[in-house]
DNA sequence: ATCAGATGACAGTGAGTACTGACAGTCAAT
DNA sequence: ATTGACTGTCAGTACTCACTGTCATCTGAT
């Protein structure tokens, strides 16, 4: 078994141009290496997708990310600062790292593709939008001191999207630092920062 | 006058690639495109730098950004948390943005033109010891809480590079906040939670 | 067995690219 | 005026790339 799971060929041509695309680039990848890191042929590659530029916006549109935090927010927030600081942080990071390689092309192939930024949206502006809201709750609740809530929830994604980016290449900068400790850490800050 | 001014050419050529490199990527940009953009012939382009890569190689090293951050703060600090964080803050986002295009190229091409991303050196590690070391001592005079002061200056890089990456492309996607407000906010909050 | 659909091997096309060689023009210093 | 350093124009080379056409092969359902 060379790399051949119980993969559709589509899916093993869309994977395999994440891979490569992630890695080297839009431009520096051709289609017939695309092809042969799928295990098919070149030929097939262009049957199924009709071009280059086809095959990847395949593949973000069977591959992106779920807008799945407005849900998990609404239901397990808890409205206990810390607890749901912690919650938020570590479902951004999991998701980002979902999609990472996609981010990554993203960012990359900014000024070859327009619009696939906007597409992956790395600084999801639901979650920004959630995130005030909740700070905004919190503090009518008398839970948070009097800041601004938007500035306080962006500077809270800043501070994850940063650690995202450094890990993202994962020739760890810093790794003497591991993302939970990480985690746990920025999110006692914010907290004693925000509590009353 | 077109684009001419009392440049040579070697740096309108220099120039002319970064620009172009860094929006549309390595193997995006032909060395006839630069060679236009300089206002310059490709035949010159090659006579003076001999190969594509070679150009931007002497791109890097003529353009590469100072470590002028050490002087800086053994010279400026004033042990008084607030104002060294916004002069730090500020400093880095003066630093980052001078060479933005520079740090653009070496994230877009890492996996192309490997070794580039070590010189640019995007999250210096000097900054991270200088602040580790900065906060070490104020905790010695009393002026901060007991924590993990490698942890807490990382935390404060990150937040800082997740808000300069966002800036990158300047196609802002919270362009109702602007890089100085959000400093002084980000410093307040860990000035608050900081002190003791 | 047969048929339809998908795939591969192979050759090829047209465009683009990095890079070179030959030759001529410009301009300042001597 | 002559030299020399620098530059532009133009043609060309060797190569790669995205993409196509042709035909044989394979597979599985009927």
């Amino acid at each position: 078994m060379s790399s051949g799971n119980n993969l559709s060929n589509d899916d093993k041509l869309l994977l395999a141009a994440i891979d490569l695309i992630a890695e080297k680039g839009y431009n520096g990848v051709s289609t017939q290496e695309i092809a042969t890191v799928a295990g098919l042929s070149e030929k097939t590659l262009f049957r199924r997708f009709g071009s280059k530029q086809n095959l990847l916006e395949k593949a973000f549109d069977r591959f992106h990310y779920a807008e799945e935090m407005t849900k998990l927010f609404n239901e397990k927030l808890v409205w206990e600062l810390q607890i749901d600081l912690l919650l938020i942080s570590r479902t951004y990071h999991k998701i980002m790292n979902r999609n990472r390689k996609m981010i990554m092309i993203s960012i990359k192939e900014e000024g070859n593709l327009p619009g696939f930024r906007e597409r992956t949206q790395i600084h999801p502006r639901q979650l920004l939008d959630i995130l005030t809201n909740y700070f905004m709750a919190m503090y009518e609740k008398g839970k948070l001191i009097r800041t601004d809530p938007e500035l306080q929830a962006l500077s809270f994604m800043m501070l994850n999207f940063g650690a995202f980016m450094n890990n993202l290449d994962s020739n760890d900068n810093f790794p003497s630092v591991s993302l939970e400790t990480f985690i746990m850490e920025s999110v006692q800050t914010f907290t004693r920062a925000l509590t009353p």
